[in-house]
DNA sequence: GGTCTGACCAGGG
DNA sequence: ACCCTGGCCAGAC
């Protein structure tokens, strides 16, 4: 069964519409959930452009629970929306994983954004 | 085809 | 906790 990059596009774009306010998801969680574990960075490459759209695009976030936007000029912006929501970061510029990462599961749906 | 780059990541030291 | 390495793989020359 191969997973063609548009299919693999609009199942992480599906995902992140799917954030419920004040969580987060992380790029290789989103490559694995959308089909193509290991293939973090292609999602990376997915999410340009995607501040100027409707997405919750600032509730993707790197593995180590930063913000990973400062190199493309998003950090202040991202990390400004995450917090009018709800998520703290610690000096180290990190919020907690543990606590915020969302997983999709049928009891905790949030209704689409789109 | 080859080579470089990157909103990444896990593991090791 | 930090830094480095190697792996990852689609795009863009």
């Amino acid at each position: 069964m191969t997973t063609s990059m548009g299919e693999f596009r609009s199942r992480v774009l599906d995902l992140v519409a799917r954030i419920p306010v004040g969580r987060v998801m992380t790029y290789g969680q989103l490559a694995l959930l959308a089909g193509s574990a290991g293939n973090a960075r292609q999602v990376g490459f997915i999410m340009q452009g995607l501040a100027e759209s409707e997405l919750p695009w600032q509730r993707v976030i790197n593995a180590q629970g930063a913000i990973s936007t400062y190199k493309v000029g998003f950090g202040e912006t991202q990390r400004a929306l995450l917090e009018a929501e709800g998520v703290s970061f610690d000096e180290s510029g990190r919020c907690d994983l543990t606590r915020l990462q969302w997983w999709p599961d049928r009891e905790d749906e949030q209704p689409a954004l789109l």
